[in-house]
DNA sequence: ATGGGTGCAAACCGTTTGCACTTAC
DNA sequence: GTAAGTGCAAACGGTTTGCACCCAT
């Protein structure tokens, strides 16, 4: 059980819910990920470790977690739903199309053009997503050698 | 037959794509749309315009005009996928969470503070994905008047 | 007569729901 | 004993597929 793990465990706490054997496996399965998966991933490696844990289970835990907002989701370019574990801050990522890697950034400059912008148009802005899909520094090196396929 | 429709009929002929009379009807239907509108929108209405074209017509035209680059599709914040017409240049979307109006804008600042946040983090980006949720003018005027309820 | 396009129905896949049961307080 | 959480299986909704057919070249 990572601090992470422990962090997330302590806000369902916060938030009245209790952390039950079923959302103890997802948490500790979870926790440390910074790549992208899908809720089907995490529904077979639940299975793995203790098969006795249904799929509902798993899809309830998964949106208690994005409703505490540790769990972010994010929509691969080829329109698939993902999810990555991440700090409630707002902040934005970096999706390695290759690994899956998540890094996240916050760059104040964005809130600010994304800010002008929606004021040019006279629109209210209340949320804004950004996402940029590309390749980290050792998927560029790999895809460099292996032809980029993936 | 707008002259936006007209457009898209000549990038499919362009592609060796023919302009059936099914495929007619959904680029008809939504040539002029600035809203965003799912699959299942598409399918009522194509229905109602001529039951006798299927389901699975209007879904396989809808993925060749997204692979012509005139569809494009977008993430409502609620998980749901929509799409949205526009010319295949590059740029962003201002959404409108009332009444799903879609404003298109594009900004260069943006995309030079995109490509800085991805130097210093090492990435290459291939793509990425600017989308503002939020009110337009005319749904502020609305909102306060009505409450915010959509 | 060949190949693109079609309608239909069934299949599919990820997700949600209803329900009876368990568990912790 | 009550409320939260669970496993299971069935249902669901959106999308895809297989197939026989149609139509233009």
């Amino acid at each position: 059980m990572s601090t992470r793990s422990e962090q997330i465990s302590r806000l369902l706490n916060e938030r009245g819910y209790s952390v039950t054997p079923g959302r103890r496996v997802v948490i500790d399965l979870l926790a440390d990920r910074d790549t992208l998966f899908t809720a089907n991933d995490v529904v077979n490696w639940v299975d793995q470790v203790d098969p006795s844990i249904g799929r509902a289970t798993v899809f309830r835990t998964l949106d208690l977690l994005a409703q505490i907002g540790v769990l972010n989701r994010v929509h691969r370019e080829d329109g698939c739903h993902s999810y990555t574990i991440c700090d409630p801050t707002h902040h934005h990522h970096l999706v390695c199309t290759r690994c899956r890697r998540v890094i996240p950034f916050e760059l104040s400059e964005i809130e600010e053009q994304v800010n002008e912008a929606a004021r040019k148009a006279n629109f209210a802005v209340a949320s804004h997503r950004v996402e940029l899909f590309g390749l980290c520094q050792e998927c560029q090196a790999l895809g460099a050698a292996e032809d980029g396929r993936h």
